[in-house]
RNA sequence: GCGCCAAUAGCUCAGUUGGAUAGAGCAACUGCCUUCUAAGCAGUAGGUCAGGGGUUCGAAUCCCUUUUGGCGCGCCA
């Protein structure tokens, strides 16, 4: 909530233990503690602007019929100062308390004053926060799936820092490991078949068209120079040439969605700088491995178990889980993903991230609870590190269901939908439905620029109030302070209920950064167009009164500011006119 | 088998963490531009909140259970 709604509120929540306190004082309640009870605004605004259930939540301790404790309590109360003109009990016992227009005035002020700061808050407190998302494979292209984890990732990074959080955005590579030993297989078969139709292509290979064209690139430069040198130097050749392009188109096709990460952070070098080994001495060094089938495995099933002893689940529900313990380093010698993963979480917390945020794929759950446990294990909080499970996109094309496979080569790649949809539209749309929830992505109306697109919705408003404002201003008539008294005339419902949502903004970004969740924020701007459309067909800016004109410019200035500060904040435009 | 995520209008989805008569958009029907952008607004119609129990002043929301769908249980990542 803005400053205002909430100094109001927190006034409010004040008063009404206070009465009920001196209530209880004078014997009209019977003593006891004062309930929990919620303040909060209702859905219906004949409901009143607060409503508080205090008299309801108290009815045990009271032992009275809420609607009489509601009474006893308003007796008691004291709103001089709150900006509340009046109240009443309704329904079942609610108190509702209606706001004064002076209330609404202040919230214009407000917004006035702060502009492109309205909507800050210190909820955050300046925390260290990172949010890894997308990191894609480097062994091929991008697919739909990361197009909707960018969107989430590098708006809920928005989110945080509008929230009051330092908020950092990493892209992991994994340059390294096993992935990339398939990667040089496959590219050596292919670049091997120019040569030799024959040559066998390995049984779990990438099969992806991009593979054929990078050997292409490859024979196109060195020719056959490598066919006739050993697999080792020819495959570290290929990996070497075809690599640093894969992670360049990564990179280019980030930047041509918006997304701007702050660090891309090499696998690699995890490998070289001794990280995973010095990780897996330190877990040895606790007890926490052992050996096994030439194999250093983790005592993964004995942290979780301890971990979910501790958080008061039973016995019986752990046993069910199955846990089951993980190789470190392979028989081979080679470390695995989840060696690497704990070297890669344990340095974000070494670098000072009080907060980690991971944007996974919801078929990577089953390794959230290990990492978690490995975080403790090596001396952090596994509390501290979240993971967003997004679920996966299905793609609707001609109204079929296209299955996205990296390796058939067939399915639509990031790439293809930055070509074909508008970057505003795809981060809008995908910020529309929570990452919990499966998501059909319809193509074709996805491509489609035309009003079912909500990200025009809220545009259209955008550009609609900088009509009005262009229109006026040719008129010599431009936007000026006005008094409170000017901007007390804001009366009709379609008015303010404008103002109202418009004064949540602060406390719909707190939720989202909350609740990692930053559709809530699409949900509010569109809800804030929603308003404003309703208010202009209603209340026309022009009018004969200039002190009325005067305030509904203010409504409309302060309408154009946060919708501005929500599409600035997810980088997508905020056009003028359309 | 075990676990995770889901199930709300014909379709796609909201539902402010337990509140008052469950809401939008699309599709259907009816209206509103010779005054600020009709990419908009107003209205009609559409519901066993998957089924069944429980918790309490009060449940779409929390707990249990059944059903249905998606995903996961590797010396893959």
């Amino acid at each position: 909530m803005s400053k205002t709604n909430k100094k109001v509120t927190e006034n409010l929540r004040k008063q009404i233990e206070a009465a009920v306190r001196q209530a209880m004082d004078k014997g009209d309640l019977p003593a006891g503690e004062i309930p929990k009870f919620v303040i909060e605004e209702p859905a219906d605004r004949s409901h009143g602007d607060i409503a508080t259930n205090v008299a309801m939540a108290g009815a045990r301790v009271f032992r009275m019929a809420p609607a009489k404790a509601a009474q006893i309590i308003l007796d008691n109360i004291d709103l001089h100062n709150s900006l509340i003109e009046k109240y009443e009990i309704a329904g079942p016992g609610f108190i509702n308390f209606f706001l004064s227009k002076q209330y609404f005035a202040e919230v214009l002020r407000e917004i006035e004053r702060e502009g492109e700061h309205y909507g800050d808050s210190s909820y955050g407190q300046g925390k260290k926060v990172m949010v890894e998302f997308v990191s894609a494979n480097p062994t091929g292209p991008m697919h739909l799936g990361n197009a909707r984890g960018g969107a989430l990732g590098d708006c809920l990074a928005a989110v945080m820092q509008k929230a009051g959080y330092e908020a950092y955005r990493e892209f992991y590579v994994n340059d390294a490991g096993n992935q990339i030993e398939k990667f040089a297989g496959s590219l050596e078969a292919r670049y091997m078949q120019l040569f030799d139709e024959s040559f066998t292509f390995p049984e779990d290979g990438y099969q992806g068209e991009d593979i054929k064209e990078r050997a292409q690139q490859f024979f196109e430069q060195f020719g056959d120079k490598y066919v006739n040198e050993d697999s080792a130097a020819r495959r570290k050749a290929l990996v070497d040439f075809a690599l640093p392009l894969n992670i360049k188109r990564m990179q280019d096709d980030m930047a041509k969605y918006k997304i701007h990460f702050d660090n891309w952070f090499m696998e690699s070098t995890l490998h070289e700088s001794g990280a995973i080994k010095e990780i897996v001495d330190t877990l040895t060094e606790k007890g926490l491995t052992y050996e096994k089938d030439g194999a250093i495995w983790y005592k993964n099933k004995d942290i979780c178990t301890e971990i979910l002893l501790k958080q008061g689940k039973k016995q019986d529900y752990i046993d069910k889980l199955e846990l089951k313990d993980d190789v470190l380093i392979r028989s081979n010698g080679n470390p695995t993903y989840f060696a690497a993963d704990i070297a890669y979480h344990k340095n974000k917390f070494d670098r000072g991230f009080e907060k980690l945020i991971n944007v996974w794929g919801a078929d990577h759950h089953g390794h959230v609870m290990r990492l978690k446990g490995a975080m403790d294990a090596v001396g952090y909080n596994g509390d501290d590190l979240d993971i967003l499970l997004m679920q996966l996109v299905k793609l609707v094309r001609d109204g079929q269901v296209v299955t996205m496979s990296k390796r058939t080569g067939k399915a639509i790649q990031l790439r293809d939908l930055l070509d074909e949809v508008p970057v505003d539209s795809a981060r809008f749309i995908f910020n529309t439905r929570e990452a919990t929830t499966q998501m059909d992505f319809d193509l074709d109306l996805a491509i489609q620029q035309d009003s079912q697109n909500p990200v025009y919705y809220v545009q259209y408003a955008h550009a609609r109030i900088c009509s009005i404002l262009r229109n006026l201003e040719a008129e010599g008539i431009a936007a000026r302070s006005c008094t409170d008294a000017e901007l007390c005339m804001l009366g009709a419902p379609e008015e303010v209920e404008l103002i109202h949502l418009l004064s949540s903004f602060d406390s719909e970004i707190i939720a989202a950064a909350r609740d990692y969740d930053p559709t809530k924020v699409t949900k509010y701007v569109t809800n804030v167009a929603t308003y404003f459309h309703k208010f202009y067909n209603a209340c026309r800016v022009k009018c004969d009164d200039e002190a009325l004109m005067q305030a509904r410019l203010s409504l409309c200035i302060a309408t154009k500011n946060v919708i501005k500060n929500v599409l600035d904040m997810f980088s997508i435009t905020c056009p003028d006119r359309m």
